[in-house]
DNA sequence: CGTGTTTGACCCGCGC
DNA sequence: GCGCGGGTCAAACACG
């Protein structure tokens, strides 16, 4: 998947508001550590980061954290980039979720089959003629000492693999919930080992763990965007997109170590809440 | 004992 | 068809 960066999909156009536009397209250069992040990648991020998750109100809700610095990218490869609106949001959930449960199906059942010849060939016949659906993607990069950052869920580890060119493997984890399709995958940048890459698929369908519901807003590190890590064209990255990219998947969002917490912070409590998230999320979350 | 990690094997898509 | 690389499985293991 070379020249692939389909990895990174969003294709979930916010319909109404203009009111913040986040639409910003940027080149991603660098970062020969993922063949995910191929150079000259060209990156869409949209200005529709429609809420996935009403769960995240919480996280960003007076979320005041500044320890992370921050870029993002979402790609829209199959849907053109200032797309037209979508208003299911729903959709493309179910279409997540279901799509997600497919592809481990046909995994076991292709193992199934090879062992026992008889009852799922169908499904695995058809299973074939489909093509693999890809989850909607999203991925963003922390400059972090820590790989695994939380970020309020719990993940299940499940795979490492050593990445191509780079002497930093690649670890794969799935969120624990049941029946939660979500999974990301966690890299380091073999450029810059302080930079943390994770990519989330799939969206959560449920809440953040009650465990994590009390401090969540306080780990959450939207934070400012380091320059260094944001291309030149990026840099009027809005800041809208980083309270609603945890929105896409639900949960694609950074947290840091107490220990790394401070203070200061950017865009906290701004009244952006407000317009970002809509008051039903915002009932829903009291 | 429940939960999470490690790790080698396996599957699959893709390019040659 | 074959080899490669990415992604996943699942048994074994570690840990609280």
């Amino acid at each position: 998947m070379s020249e692939d960066f389909t990895d990174f999909i969003y294709r979930q156009p916010f319909q109404d508001d203009n009111r913040r536009t986040t639409a910003a397209g940027f080149t991603y250069s660098g970062s020969h550590s993922s063949s995910s992040f191929d150079d000259h990648s060209s990156l869409l991020i949209n200005n529709n980061l429609q809420m996935f998750d009403p769960t995240f109100a919480e996280f960003l809700h007076g979320s005041n954290n500044d320890h992370t610095s921050f870029s993002a990218a979402v790609d829209d490869q199959r849907i053109p980039a200032p797309a037209t609106p979508n208003p299911s949001i729903s959709s493309s959930s179910d279409e997540a979720a279901a799509g997600d449960e497919e592809s481990n199906k046909g995994k076991k059942e292709a193992k199934e089959t090879l062992e026992d010849e008889s009852p799922k060939k169908d499904s695995k016949a058809k299973k074939k003629g489909e093509k693999k659906q890809r989850q909607p993607r999203f991925a963003f990069m922390t400059k972090s000492e820590v790989d695994h950052l939380e970020d309020g869920y719990r993940w299940r580890k499940y795979g490492q693999k050593a990445v191509k060119n780079s002497p930093y493997p690649r670890s794969y984890y799935r969120c624990t919930t049941q029946k939660c399709p979500v999974k990301k995958r966690v890299e380091r940048s073999y450029e810059d080992p302080s930079t943390v890459i994770t990519t989330y698929e799939g969206q959560h369908n449920h809440h953040v763990p009650a465990t994590f519901r009390g401090n969540a807003a306080a780990l959450f590190a939207p934070s400012m965007l380091a320059p260094p890590l944001i291309p030149s064209e990026g840099q009027g990255f809005p800041q809208e997109f980083l309270f609603q990219m945890p929105h896409l998947f639900g949960g694609g969002n950074n947290m840091f170590h107490q220990q790394n917490l401070s203070s200061q912070h950017q865009f906290v409590d701004y009244g952006l809440l407000q317009d970002i998230i809509p008051p039903v999320y915002r009932k829903e979350e009291a």
